[in-house]
DNA sequence: GTCTATACTTGGATAGAC
DNA sequence: GTCTATCCAAGTATAGAC
């Protein structure tokens, strides 16, 4: 996946018509991801909504599904920094509902978890998209398990619960939640889950004997 | 979608070389969803796997996704069946655990719930699609709605819990369980949580206060 | 580095022979 | 009812001009 241009300093700030270019192309195939699908994804269609030609998405990516996994790459790479920023300002479990709300809104309306459904329902198309897509979900779940980690400490449900296994229900459970919300068009079911998450929270708070703050480092 | 040649008795037993057909062409196009994804489940790749001519699926269901809908449909009917026999021979929660998860092995083994996942991630690319295939899993989430209310009869977690927000995260599991399976081409995780649930249940009946048998009716 | 033009392939869909 | 042949649209990918 090298480039065969002249390289720049790395991290430069100045974005050549290269580097504009590719860009664009990746967040023209975010935007065709959620939109139209994988099947809909095309180098064309992705042109199109980059406002550049056809061409240029084998000149740079080599072929749309390596296009393709650029653009789950970014998605991976804005959200995880994302999620980074709200667990730390994580105080008591009601508060990690709410917050894990509003981070879940913003996925659905951004439609970055469409991005990660598309790809994964689009690997059985392509022979090797699967590991590919594999390895870009992994951070999820790591991130997700190192959450719940935190989250269960010091609760006599760690005794319980593994958080790898948590974290593996929590990622699935995103993905599902989201599909049924793109299919009906109605984000309101999977949100009626999260308030009534929130009155567990509060209800385990007020009975006692299970911690519901975390400690801060 | 009415059939233009003579129609044969409801019901009947014999099957016409058109009715042989239009049966191979849904087999094609349920194992062509499995093992190729929406986008690779083509008129002529459906066809192949018929061991019929491509032209057939346009003289016997007018489009693709016209039989893919149809395949949807005997997913559907036939996974609804084995659910309605499957929690009638349900006793306890534990019970429940245990054949929930057979169920869940079939399904995946099966490859039904790639059908779905396949499906709604195809609705994307095909105007019009989304209706029909939300249509179509009303009935999964309407049969889980009911396992729940039944399950959580005579329970105080009735009191804490709707059965449709139960029903609908349920569903949602289930989809991305299976994503994430066939992602991986692994199932462990999945199972594991079934064993973890297991468990629970039976902690719950350990302690006490809370019902862990149904009702026979 | 970018764009146009083009070769090639696959897919949806129809017409007409059998 | 089925098959062959065919049309047309869309997709991937490359070559070569600018």
């Amino acid at each position: 996946m090298a480039r065969s241009g002249a390289k720049r300093g790395v991290g430069s700030a100045v974005s050549s018509g290269s580097e504009e270019t590719r860009r664009a192309l990746v967040a023209g195939a975010i935007e065709a991801l959620c939109e139209e699908g994988f099947s809909g994804a095309s180098a064309r269609e992705i042109a199109r909504r980059a406002g550049c030609n056809q061409g240029l998405v084998f000149y740079h990516f080599g072929s749309v599904a390596n296009l393709l996994l650029a653009a789950l790459d970014e998605v991976s790479r804005i959200r995880l920094t994302r999620y980074q920023s709200a667990v730390a300002a994580v105080g008591s479990l009601g508060n990690l509902v709410e917050i894990a709300e509003s981070i879940f809104k913003e996925d659905l309306d951004a439609g970055y978890i469409s991005v990660l459904a598309e790809m994964i329902a689009g690997t059985s198309s392509t022979p090797g998209l699967g590991v590919e897509v594999a390895a870009r979900i992994a951070p999820w779940r790591d991130f997700a398990a190192a959450a719940v980690r935190d989250t269960l400490a010091d609760s006599p449900l760690a005794q319980l619960l593994a958080p790898e296994e948590v974290a593996h229900a929590v990622v699935a459970l995103y993905l599902g939640l989201e599909m049924l919300a793109h299919l009906d068009g109605d984000r309101s079911p999977a949100l009626a889950l999260f308030d009534r998450a929130g009155q567990i929270a509060g209800l385990l708070s007020a009975l006692g004997g299970v911690s519901t703050t975390r400690e801060k480092p």
